[in-house]
DNA sequence: CCTACCGATCGGTAGG
DNA sequence: CCTACCGATCGGTAGG
């Protein structure tokens, strides 16, 4: 009889074998020991291994997506909006870091209608992004640049973060968040106070 | 008999089996498929598949290494170091796409004594980054941020390169280092310049 | 959730 | 570089 919560704890471990190992190098005994059972007792509660990783994947996609869209098509002006989706998009990856690590570096062994979905997700989350920036380089807020390359450079950066992000050293995700906005707004920032801004050094 | 030039080929061949499937989804079959040989015979001309993975990763590492280090230890001002080494970067990338998408990707899958070897190297390289920043923070010509946060944003940002960059596609390495260097630089770059620089839009 | 198991495939080897 | 093969392990299943 499945024990309640133990698909969540199934999910857990999943994630944690995934994201230090490599989808392809756990094996399905890695995870039911993991979790202590064995092997042919994990599905009682699971299909397959690719749902496993379908399903680390497919939450990961929806907490971007949840965090970050209400922001852009919020009310606001363009530049705190891009702050805010920054600490957003940061936190989402500081929060579930073993998750985010899956996302970002395991998606690409789905198959299928699952890889599919992932892609059509991905697709939906750089359109909030390239809305924001669109958005912002139209009114003036944003230098005039490259759009998809702007919007590749700053996710690229902020992804980055699951390499090196440790939850038990001193910068929270704000100031993460704050870091990058701080080194990648003043580039992007076209606004007044650009030829006067502080000098820390 | 070995052929000449055999050894080759089949590196060329791991690295994009390795670079689309991942090492571990590659099998030596597949492998010894692509470079028209069977898989036994494939071992005349390696010791194991970890050894292709060593092999295409190492290179990886030391055409970093050997591309950027000339700069960063070079004469010149300093801005303009950073920029070439953006450009040396960026060309290492776009020159290597598939060996460049098993460095970054795949060198977790690497053991033991071969996984610190590159891990050494990373951090050589990484090294220069730092030497490059210090430099420039340090004699005032970049904004004083903290280095190290600097430096793995900047390479989070052109390592992302290898997930999009099409090499059939409009921009050379050199325009896509421009645009980096446009963005990022004058985040970092506090010189006079700053408060005249030039709007596009 | 366990016991017992399966067909397939894996990386790699011996001998030529 | 091929033939023939091996032990180990893989993801997954049947029956309880």
């Amino acid at each position: 009889m499945p024990r309640v919560g133990r698909k969540e704890q199934i999910l857990e471990k999943a994630s944690g074998l995934f994201s230090r190992k490599g989808y392809h190098a756990t094996t399905i005994r890695d995870i039911s020991e993991a979790s202590g059972i064995l092997s042919g007792s994990l599905y009682a509660h699971i299909q397959s291994k690719e749902d496993l990783l379908f399903e680390i994947t497919d939450r990961g996609a929806e907490h971007f997506l949840q965090s970050v869209r209400p922001i852009v098509e919020g009310e606001g002006d363009v530049v705190t909006k891009l702050r805010k989706a920054m600490i957003a998009h940061v936190r989402v990856i500081a929060d579930h870091l073993e998750a985010a690590t899956v996302f970002f570096h395991e998606w690409r062994s789905l198959t299928n209608e699952r890889s599919a979905c992932i892609q059509r997700k991905r697709d939906k989350y750089e359109g909030l992004w390239s809305q924001l920036l669109e958005e912002g380089m139209r009114e003036g807020s944003f230098r005039s640049l490259d759009e998809k390359f702007t919007r590749l450079l700053i996710l690229s950066a902020m992804n980055g973060l699951y390499q090196w992000y440790q939850p038990a050293g001193e910068l929270t995700p704000e100031e993460v968040a704050e870091r990058f906005a701080t080194i990648l707004l003043t580039g992007l920032d076209y606004r007044e106070e650009v030829a006067g801004r502080e000098h820390s050094g």
